[in-house]
DNA sequence: CGTTCCCTTCACGACATCTTCACGACTGAA
DNA sequence: TTCAGTCGTGAAGATGTCGTGAAGGGAACG
């Protein structure tokens, strides 16, 4: 079902609302300021919410090239988005790493006492 | 990681939604983090449901060589994949024990007053 | 030209994973 | 009971993966 190319229409996700035809994201109210990379990186992930995404998928999405071995790009992509979100939203975390696999996008409570890493 | 031949579609047994394609487990609602060892294994297993699968093959299958004469790794991890199973959902067992024949992986009841190992 | 932002890569440390070892519980046979 | 084989599982050391600050090169802008 659904799309084909790139749908316009905002992606909902608990505080989040993302909108892949204008490169805007609301979180909380408040509007965060992305680079092209963190905001293709956050569709890409977005796009799957709950799935787990591997590095050279995305890798693929975004950067459009195969992933190379020792290539960091996307874990430091993912690293500065993770920022920007904690930031706008201490509360929840949307960016978990599942390793060896890849990473999965989906809002949880953003554990106090410990995490699951 | 990842492929070798392929099926992306989930395998669902009792709560559990195990995702070969993506390396995700999903129990109960919740997501399962698990290791690529312990995913494989549960793979392995799952693949077999309700049948008696030996260490020999899921060394094969897992760690993709023979078993040798005391290797634990199989028991070990096991071990590790029961604990994660049990903490998710308490109420149910999976993986069963059949001494010198192997594990067989199944859905059963988690008996409280005694096993049937 | 100087400033600012973005992207890529490097480097180091933190953390997760894998393998093996060790000890104890359990089982069945004699 | 005693013995031998099997299995459960905590722990240690080696490896591998990931998080992240910082450096360096460009491009855009005033």
């Amino acid at each position: 079902m659904s799309e084909g190319g790139d749908q316009a229409q905002p992606i909902r996700v608990d505080d989040l609302e993302i909108t892949p035809g204008e490169g805007l994201v609301r979180a909380a109210g408040q509007v965060l300021t992305l680079s092209v990379r963190e905001f293709q990186l956050l569709v890409a992930m977005a796009e799957h919410t709950g799935g787990i995404v591997g590095r050279e998928e995305l890798c693929r999405v975004v950067w459009g090239r195969e992933l190379r071995p020792g290539d960091r790009s996307v874990d430091v992509y993912v690293s500065k988005l993770r920022a920007k979100l904690e930031a706008a939203v201490p509360s929840r975390r949307y960016i978990h790493t599942h390793p060896s696999f890849g990473y999965r996008f989906q809002p949880e409570e953003a554990a106090v006492g410990g995490g699951d890493r």
